[in-house]
DNA sequence: AAAAAACTTGCAAAAACTTTCAAAAGTTTT
DNA sequence: AAAACTTTTGAAAGTTTTTGCAAGTTTTTT
């Protein structure tokens, strides 16, 4: 094995798991922990990673409730952009449905007082909103789905069917492309009664999911 | 394990239950209860934690959103009392409901890994489970009553009707009996959905709801 | 006020880290 | 294709950090 091949698969390893210990990473890429300490270091140097005694640990700045509003804070001005441009495409008064994932998260941000309704299957969505009285929130029903705080399930897509709303904002986000298509009819499913529910789609992705 | 990830489930741990003692930490990660010591003082020093004779406790009450989570902090151990002892009446692997209100809130921190799924209409019952994944959490669909994160309407109850659990867990905290009653027909429907999809009822009120 | 529980400090063993070095693997030059 | 050189790897020696325990002190409970 080369020596960045080891290192790509170390450091996506620690995407996984956020902590790992030298041994544990040093039998995955079947070198000795020496050599593994010296990726180490130099995999800190790039930022994505620190070193801790015994192992290292992902650089993410805080880890919340749910996954994917830790994973968030890196590229947040350019989600913060993307969200604040889908909004703008939303008509005041409109009803809304937003999916679960990371970049419709932040475009619900930008919707508070402008949208007349909001539809979601998201509990991150559903919290933001959860003191704010200028919009009125419908919550799916369904199972959580943990780590992310998705709503899935017949009883999500059950309610999805029976709704109506103007626009649709809908993401690949916090999830990936792989994850949709293998792991989860369920989030298929859910998306597709989304489009059914809605007469116009706002579909938002960002560079990373290309 | 390693430090900084032992460090880090400690503060976990601390962020779901607001307080920990020495030995439930000391065995929660695996190490002595000297190391578990030293971890609380470093993590004292990071502002979120803070050390009390015999355990800790956490210094932000929660990045709470919701009304009632907030002004909890008060007879926090009373609370945490009434939710224990009220856990204790759950058989394992039973499947439970739980109402909105604070009381309850503080009976489902107890059922962790004990309840075989848990239905709920509340969202900080929603969000507590939301990255545990040894319950199944399902969560009613409904509108969002604005400042307590109470999921309301007839899609809440609809969708209770349909479920079955062996247990509800119903409480009049977090409203009082003045509100229930006048401002709103919402709430009694949901309760009244719920005794019926469960076979038993356990009702938990602390004094100041005499 | 005494007893029990919990805390701090100091210390020695264990684990982990750094530095150094020689062998192995890979490159370049002859 | 062989020789000389560079880079990388794994291991050993020595240093630092961490951990668990015991002795003594403080706090809490009875």
């Amino acid at each position: 094995m080369q020596a960045e091949e080891r290192q790509f698969l170390i450091e996506q390893h620690l995407q996984k798991v956020e902590f790992a210990s030298l041994e544990e990473l040093s039998e995955k890429v079947d070198v000795s922990v020496s050599t593994v300490r010296r990726d180490l270091t130099l995999l800190e140097t790039k930022g994505n990673i620190r070193r801790t005694h015994g192992g290292a640990r992902l650089v993410t700045p805080k880890s919340d409730e749910f996954a994917f509003t830790a994973r968030d804070t890196h590229q947040l001005s350019e989600k913060d952009a993307i969200g604040q441009a889908a909004a703008e495409l939303v008509q005041p008064n409109q009803g809304v449905i937003v999916d679960a994932g990371t970049t419709a998260y932040h475009v619900a941000k930008h919707l508070g007082g402008k949208a007349s309704h909001i539809i979601t299957n998201s509990l991150p969505v559903a919290n933001h909103f959860g003191s704010d009285n200028s919009v009125e929130v419908l919550v799916t029903g369904g199972v959580i789905y943990p780590r992310l705080g998705v709503l899935v399930g017949p009883l999500a897509v059950e309610s999805l069917s029976k709704m109506h709303a103007d626009v649709a904002i809908m993401s690949g986000g916090g999830i990936t492309m792989d994850s949709i298509t293998n792991s989860h009819a369920l989030l298929i499913d859910i998306q597709r009664a989304m489009l059914q529910s809605a007469q116009r789609i706002i579909f938002c992705l960002d560079h990373t999911k290309f």
